[in-house]
DNA sequence: GGCGTCCGACTTGTATGGTAGTGTATGCAT
DNA sequence: ATGCATACACTACCATACAAGTCGGACGCC
């Protein structure tokens, strides 16, 4: 369980269990019960079940009524969906980005990239994320499409976690680390084509990865 | 007040409220009591409570805790945003209506542009919103992106609510029909250019006609 | 032994009361 | 008349109690 400390009690229990279901954690399938997880919490059940309902949202989890609750399994056809929108969005970014891009931004970036190397270099699977996650939320900020990032979080909720399958070790993540400076080369060059080309090739990585996951983890998939 | 059946009392009083905030019905700025609605629905304040905290998700309405709960004012910034995200996905649609699209899909929505079409002549601004959801939600579906539809309702509903102080009579309405057109015709062509600009060209009239609306009605803005 | 029924232990959904915090109005002192 | 302190009304938030529905197992019957 993770401790967050801001926000309301079920905004509290509500990322703790966000960054559970992302990190595999609690595993596609399993099924939440909202008093186990007040006691848990030392709260009641009215802000879990707030929880519950903020999550069924972006369908991290699916609230069947009088039945129980359950972590939705991985749909490979909504992670296709998940990457097209994403896709979408974030090319987009990028073009607007070489356009104009903010040069505080800019600079922030590159640290953003040494860690993520750093990270990935320890085989650190958590801190890469966060990086990433990191990395793409500076692009859209310094391009000036900081709202249009909420819309991406809400999809990369479920790219993140199947990508939890598919991080093995420093191998498996440094390539990701180089895409991140092809998408940067191409924005300093003021090249849309580039840049775009280099985004679009990141985020199909993950279609690359996952049959391998699906094969090596069927029971996660439904 | 709109009546919904179906669902939750929680979803019932959010389906409604959604409506009424998207329609003007009540406005950008209102302070909305949880007692209140709670009595005007026939249920208990927590249902209601559920429901603002729903609403809050997508910012249509702001919970301040302690200080009560308010609809939002419309934001340029927000809807520059908003339509930056539906652009950017609703284009990625149209390109890929271009490749495969559904028959079934492409019959129904001659049907929903026509409907527009008489809704529009009459003047029925409603309708002629109802109409136009479907024939993007049409789209989208006909293209195998269901799920990338969802991703725009979000954004969309910020976009609807402003369009309300926009379109006045027939005239202001009938050219987005012409515009549905054109997007077809591209499809049908099986020309992803032309009907990704045409999509594009559509997204931009509500850029078109907000300046007039915030001239007109500027205590509706923040 | 196989099958249908009923009961009970769960689940989520709803209602209600209490608590802490905020904004406002009121009365007092200056 | 004005500035300030205090009381009050109102809010969202949380805890608790109750209602309604579902699933599984025990039991009786065939």
């Amino acid at each position: 369980m993770i401790e967050v400390t801001t926000g309301s009690a079920a905004e509290r229990v509500e990322a703790s269990l966000r960054r559970s279901i992302i990190a595999l954690d609690v595993l596609p399938g399993t099924r939440l019960s909202e008093q186990e997880i007040a006691v848990r919490h030392g709260v009641s059940r009215q802000p879990v079940r707030e929880a519950f309902i903020g999550l069924s949202r972006t369908r991290l989890v699916e609230v069947r009524p009088q039945r129980g609750t359950v972590v939705t399994k991985i749909s490979v056809p909504r992670l296709m969906q998940a990457r097209f929108v994403r896709e979408a969005i974030e090319t987009a970014v990028v073009r607007r980005a070489c356009e104009t891009f903010d040069p505080t931004s800019r600079r922030r970036i590159d640290d953003l990239v040494a860690l993520q190397a750093e990270r990935a270099a320890a085989g650190d699977h958590a801190g890469f994320q966060r990086a990433d996650t990191l990395f793409h939320a500076a692009l859209a900020e310094g391009a000036g499409c900081a709202l249009a990032w909420e819309s991406v979080q809400d999809v990369k909720a479920h790219l993140d976690r199947a990508c939890q399958l598919t991080l093995a070790d420093p191998a498996t993540m440094l390539p990701l680390v180089e895409q991140h400076r092809a998408i940067l080369a191409g924005l300093d060059a003021r090249d849309p084509e580039a840049a775009t080309e280099a985004m679009r090739h990141h985020l199909w990585e993950i279609v690359r990865a996952l049959p391998r996951a699906e094969a090596r983890y069927p029971d996660l998939f439904e």
